[in-house]
DNA sequence: TAAGATTGAACTATCAATCTTG
DNA sequence: CAAGATTGATAGTTCAATCTTA
């Protein structure tokens, strides 16, 4: 297509357009599942879910942006926001006075114990039930590779 | 269509969360390594990827909003934002007035041209040299399947 | 000085409202 | 009125700078 560029071949790049594709769309789908019967974004979402999965619904600020995958500063302002609303709030640290928690509230307890339900049944019609046991396999191993490779790149060899 | 509070069985919610750490990621890696050596975002990327497919650069907005499956507003702001950077140009449509064209510039060609080299390399190392052939041919399954249901899901009113 | 975290400015995306033409 | 497209306001994200304490 374009001269003199090394482009993918056929296949790869119908597969490869096709995957961005379910990138921006998935998201987009989920999220507009989400807000027709809770008040939550994705974001939103995925922040209770990490505060539910530890005991207390407690953890500092960078243990959090880090299951997050997220950059310290976009859940600072995430934060605010959702404390706003009273679905978190923040505590200092002890141990550490640099430090933070972000706690979950119950409200914001009640928010995602509200929400998961009908959030849970968009992502299996969505995926999960539309998929083989192969295929959810197969989907296990390339997000792992391609996890590994993001994280080998960003840390060039030593 | 599964009632009750369920979660995702233990290996769904792994690829589940994989999954979605994925889609935050593979899309910064990518804008990183874009701009790395090139004055091109990811977004910017697609849109020109859009206009070098085909036939004298030049796609109604509609049609490029469809394929870059991108809301019309979005891409209405962010054409002109790359036509203040001089990578397209809007025309005006004679066959119908209310349409507009977006045409791409010998700017825009000419990034695209001098970035694609560096991206394809990425998007090889990263995707397509770590999967096997199988692992690719699941993928065009898997996100062919998933872009399908959510097309299904989006149609009103069954 | 470096680590933990927040802030403000600039950038990008989304939603509703608008304008123009079919 | 409906379709094509743009605009403006608002929400969310990123980047660099800042503040505080280890």
């Amino acid at each position: 297509v374009t001269p003199g560029t090394a482009w993918l071949d056929e296949r790869q790049q119908r597969v490869w357009r096709r995957w961005l594709l379910v990138q921006n769309q998935l998201p987009a789908a989920l999220n507009r599942a989400l807000q027709a019967d809770s008040d939550l974004s994705l974001q939103d979402f995925e922040v209770l879910v990490r505060l539910t999965d530890v005991p207390q619904g407690r953890l500092r600020v960078t243990e959090l942006a880090e299951a997050l995958q997220w950059e310290r500063s976009r859940l600072s302002h995430h934060v605010t926001r959702m404390q706003r609303r009273g679905l978190v709030e923040r505590e200092e640290c002890r141990d550490d006075a640099r430090g933070a928690f972000v706690v979950l509230t119950q409200a914001g307890r009640t928010a995602i114990e509200q929400a998961a339900p009908a959030h849970v049944r968009v992502v299996r019609r969505l995926v999960f039930d539309a998929l083989s046991a192969d295929e959810v396999d197969a989907l296990a191993r390339i997000t792992e590779t391609v996890l590994a490779r993001i994280a080998q790149d960003e840390r060039p060899q030593a």
